[in-house]
RNA sequence: GCCGCCGUAGCUCAGCUGGUAGAGCAGCGGACUUUUAAUCCGAGGGUCGCAGGUUCGAGUCCUGCCGGCGGCACCA
């Protein structure tokens, strides 16, 4: 890493700081207050696309950014400038500029911030240039750039200095905006769909709303144990009950687990709910949501997000998979030697809804690359969705899945009081027999119930995975600007 | 947590079965008034991830640790 840059025997820094030095002694403020009057990049190449190589103009132009560049001549240099829209080459000359001047700007290091007034024309070889009238140093940069050919290849140091990363890579620089542009689209699509975009507590004294181990800190002033949330899911539920009826969350969840290509410890979710509707309206409105965002980010990859999706059955989907249905095979011993068969592992210790998830997450979300929805799961691995209408043993529930990684969860909201009850009761047994993802009861979410919920249908849609299928990205941490990494 | 691969200059990388650590870019000094990874000349720059060990001698072999990547376990 590059944490010993500064020592003496690398002059690279001392170079930056002597010449830091020198303009304080010249009586150059190196980090003034202000620039006003930039004009991003791209808007003055779009002010002359139409000009031929050679041709000159008397437009003047007002550009900041970080020097990523300089090809010298002597008594001339070309530099390039880059901001956030792009890059423009600048011409210095020091019968403009002055002996004076032209030493300065040219006594500048790659990397540095500055400003520059410019007249715009265009070189013999076609290249819109600025010719420098005049230019200020807008912040010395003390460490060198990434190299200006190969760029910043390195994962960690990618990772761990995204700042250099953006400065380096204009790909990861697009990515970014393509994750904004995501969020956005999906704050519009739903604020035009009346939903009231809502925040609960991140901090809260028992967490719930998913299956996860939770991260565990003090209230010192309460002296109380506190929990990141693993989910927004029953403070919205208690919105729904107040009458807001259509609400929405967009923020992060933690979950103390490993971390791997599609887990971040800190991950972005939306969760929005409805009421009067069911899981199938839901699925209608999660497939439109994301093939706005689709378009509004011009997704051009393999998969089609256009509506409809495909829909399966869980069951059918595991039976095709497996020959195991497990309407039929309630058994966890069962279950479980079946699986054995399959030559999957089934522990002991897990419960019949550890061992079916297993069977999903092993046999069938692999295959499910186009995006497809799952319904209708056994209600053992569901204790907050309703009981299906026509299917025993099952809710009405369903996972969207896209490039074999799961997407979505949602359900037609369980909102009958009395069962939720029994179901988080059903949970406390799990969580005997060892199963530490098991849902606490929530005594105040029932209580929330008991004041009377609508039918309605919500869902959770993993934010950072929808942008690694918008941007083909293969790991949830190219996505997360700052992911989790050891110390 | 387990297994495999990786860690060399500011950046990108080479370094063979163990024999005094290299290149390009960047930086420094110099030349050059239309360059595009500008070019040319010159002189620099290293805790070879860290700590032990084997050896006359370790970037190279062995052990442990740290960090990254991938897989497994766990999960969304």
């Amino acid at each position: 890493m590059a944490e010993r840059a500064g020592s003496p025997d690398s002059d690279v820094l001392g170079d930056r700081r002597r010449k830091l030095e020198a303009l304080r002694a010249a009586g150059i403020e190196p980090f003034p207050h202000e620039f006003d009057g930039v004009e991003p990049i791209a808007s003055v190449r779009e002010s002359h696309a139409d000009l031929a190589a050679g041709e000159e103009t008397e437009a003047t132009h007002r550009v900041a950014g970080r020097l990523a560049a300089r090809r010298g001549q002597g008594k001339m240099a070309f530099l390039d400038i880059e901001d956030r829209s792009g890059r423009i080459q600048i011409q210095a000359r020091s019968d403009v500029l002055g002996t004076e001047q032209m030493d300065r700007l040219l006594a500048l290091d790659l990397g540095d911030l500055i400003g520059v007034d410019g007249t715009a024309f265009v070189s013999r070889r076609g290249e819109l240039t600025l010719r420098v009238d005049g230019f200020r140093i807008l912040a010395k940069s003390l460490r060198p750039p990434p190299d200006k050919h190969h760029g910043l290849t390195d994962v960690e140091t990618r990772h761990r200095h995204r700042e250099l990363d953006l400065i380096a890579n204009p790909e990861t620089r697009r990515l970014f905006v393509t994750r904004a542009r995501v969020i956005s689209t999906v704050r519009r699509f739903l604020d035009d769909a009346g939903y009231v975009e809502v925040e609960t507590p991140i901090l809260q004294p028992l967490y719930g709303g998913a299956m996860a181990r939770p991260f565990t800190t003090h209230h010192n002033a309460l002296d109380r144990d506190m929990y990141l949330r693993i989910a927004t899911e029953l403070y919205l539920k208690r919105l729904i009950v107040g009458g807001l009826e259509r609400v929405y969350e967009l923020g992060k969840n933690f979950r103390n687990e490993g971390v791997d290509t599609t887990h971040n410890p800190e991950f972005t979710v939306l969760e929005f709910y409805e009421a009067y509707a069911d899981y199938l309206d839901i699925a209608d409105r999660c497939e439109r949501l994301v093939w706005a965002v689709a378009q509004a980010v011009g997704y051009e990859g393999e998969l089609d997000f256009q509506p409809p999706w495909r829909r399966e059955l869980l069951v059918d989907a595991i039976r095709d998979r497996t020959g195991i249905d497990i309407v039929e095979v309630r058994d966890r011993e069962e279950l479980a030697g079946r699986m054995r068969a399959l030559g999957l592992a089934a522990g002991d210790e897990d419960t019949w809804p550890q061992l079916v998830d297993e069977l999903v997450s092993k046999r069938v979300e692999p295959e499910l690359v186009q995006p497809t929805f799952l319904l209708d799961y056994p209600v053992e691995v569901s204790p907050l969705a309703k009981r299906h209408r026509s299917a025993p043993g099952l809710v009405e529930r369903f996972e969207a899945f896209a490039s074999g990684m799961e997407i979505a969860n949602a359900f037609t909201e369980l909102n009958d009081p009395d069962e939720q009850r029994r179901r988080f009761e059903e949970q406390r047994r799990y969580a005997a027999a060892g199963d530490e993802e098991a849902q606490p009861y929530d005594e105040s979410f029932v209580r929330a119930l008991e004041q009377g919920m609508p039918p309605t249908g919500g869902i959770g849609i993993g934010i950072d995975r929808l942008v690694m299928l918008m941007t083909g990205a293969r790991s949830i941490r190219e996505v997360v600007l700052f992911p989790a990494l050891r110390s």
